[in-house]
DNA sequence: TATGAATGAGGCTTCATTCAT
DNA sequence: TATGAATGAAGCCTCATTCAT
């Protein structure tokens, strides 16, 4: 797996350790970007000394890849739900919309968000991380849209794929409307949105 | 202007001088990123001292603020082109949607705009000019839909705002599409884009 | 002694601990180096924690200089069976050659003689015992030449103190024929250095 | 080449740079060890910037490896020394014993080289390099022994091989008898490594 | 006695920036 | 105007050592 550190006789103190610097540091990266947070402010943050980081963290690197891998499982489980939720596919959908633009917007994920993005532009690893997440994340919206009680069950695929790259798009756009245009509405954004993701949702026409 | 630097005896000369390093500059953060890419780097490419750019830069933060300057110089001559088109208004933004896809799925420009806007999060100057540069592209978005043969000349203002948010949003995720999936189809997409566009140009029902 | 360590209950069982590391140390200083080796390492290779290593060493230089003395040990018994051979002393030191020059050929052993007297050059400490040690043994074999049935009984005391220099420097100088000449061939070394060796046991001309 | 650092304008000055950083850390690496000796301390002494240092060096290990090839450069232009001088062989090599004792008897040097010798057992290119360095003197001696006027040009390739063995075990040994016995009388000394030398120069009987 | 989590000083290296020329 | 040698602060990381348990 991901281990490259030392064994730790106490696991669930150490799931502790690891927790207080993933935390620590995604506040930091927040607040000042990968590079500009550095060792020694995140060991502050996380309330323990820089070295000792380093008996969970092989590397500040490793520590960003390893939120990478927090946010996709968050990610995963959020899918999950949709799945799990009964009724009609695209009200389900439509409902959780709200949520999404919700956690979309939120300026502080935002940054870290972004943080990751332009990381991912010169760390193979992290790039590899977001697009197996992406990758993961389609898979899952597409059994939504063509599975059973989808709406789009007859539609070709290709275009069910374009569909979600399209949604996929707006909702991830997000991220940057509400850095671009801080008094961004989002109760009035929805209203615009709604209609929107009902064109994509549905067949055309 | 963003001058705080010596002045110059050759205007036109500092001013090539200027340029040559802002293009330097500009590939070497699409190649490397804003921290990957070092003043050597830069003036190397740039064929000129690093000590030199210090003539016409007061720092490397001085540069990439002028690089998103141009960069914004650059949108508003592209709704210019919009504005200035004959004929009906949702035919020309929909016309135009290829280029502007084009020009977000370009993956070495995606870099630098996620480069910059990742610095906005940290860097006040950055981000003030990117939400100015936001807020001028805006301004004349809603000029096309509201002004003159505007589609949407009827409609509340808050309604086309939130339109505009949307419609920016799902330009501004491509960016990050074609990075987190680069597989991407462009043409597959730009049949399910045009009517999730046609369907925010047009009174909603 | 040289106990700079709190009192230990059982004093046997801390002799054997004391050796487990000391045994771990030079297996370590071996392969990696006096300084290439951790402390990590050492008590994971000796079976204890790292912690724990400090109720035996008062630190990791007590530990080599423990080494150093553990080896003059050995060197003194060594001279120790040459007096104790009987006959000729030429023959028995001749004879002794083989096993000499095996001792000072060994690479490992080699790798931590080397470590010893590197160290040595920094560590005063380090140093007296080695030249406690090297004295201690042009005694012996000082002894050996001009004793009982010593073969340069006549022979003024510096020119055998000279002759002792030079026996111990060919000797000493095998340690670093082994490594800068692994392709070195023992067994035609020895018959170029028998002759040698006796030439520096009998008197000149 | 050797060159992995940036490209210097003024060669001339680049090499006085280079040479400034060699004796500085020649001067540290004597008194503190490879390991012991910090790039602060190196470049105090060098009267430089420690940044500055890696303008010349891409290391604290290139430093080192630069030093044992200035070594070996002087120990090449000492065996051609003794190629060039006219006259019976054997008395050319007697008559430089002395510099060559004093050479290998001078303690701050020989810290160095012992350095060098510890170091190799962990850095493979320095490895190399000593045994690049020592395989060329060793062929330097050969042909001063087998070659024209040589006094050994009967003898035995291997035999010949394993003389220069114990030649240079006795000089390299030198090395650490003036480390263990710091009364070592050389002039003494070397009453006693003629007539060795000369055993070893001349066919055996 | 024994552990190993935790510390923190110090190590090597990078890089934006300055300045003499 | 132009250079690039030089600086020095700051960055990431290692490791001997301590201490609560």
């Amino acid at each position: 797996m991901t281990q490259k550190t030392k064994r730790h006789n106490d696991p669930a103190l150490a799931e502790a350790r690891r927790n207080q610097v993933l935390c620590a540091a995604a506040d930091c990266f927040r607040r000042k970007g990968y590079h500009g947070a550095g060792m020694a402010e995140i060991s502050k943050t996380a309330g323990m000394s820089a070295g000792h980081i380093y008996n969970y963290f092989a590397s500040k690197e490793a520590i960003i890849e390893s939120i990478v891998e927090r946010d996709m499982e968050e990610m995963f489980s959020i899918f999950k739900e949709f799945a799990d939720k009964p009724g009609d596919r695209v009200t389900v959908l439509l409902d959780g919309l709200d949520r999404g633009v919700e956690r979309h917007t939120d300026l502080s994920q935002g940054a870290l968000d972004l943080e990751m993005l332009a990381e991912a532009a010169r760390n193979e690893k992290v790039a590899n991380l977001l697009r197996e997440s992406d990758s993961h994340a389609r898979d899952s919206m597409r059994e939504l849209l063509v599975g059973e009680r989808g709406p789009l069950q007859g539609t070709a695929l290709e275009e069910v794929n374009a569909r979600i790259e399209v949604m996929f798009s707006v909702m991830g756009g997000l991220l940057l409307r509400k850095m671009l245009n801080p008094d961004l509405d989002i109760n009035e954004l929805l209203k615009a949105l709604r209609p929107t993701m009902k064109t994509l949702l549905l067949p055309f026409e």
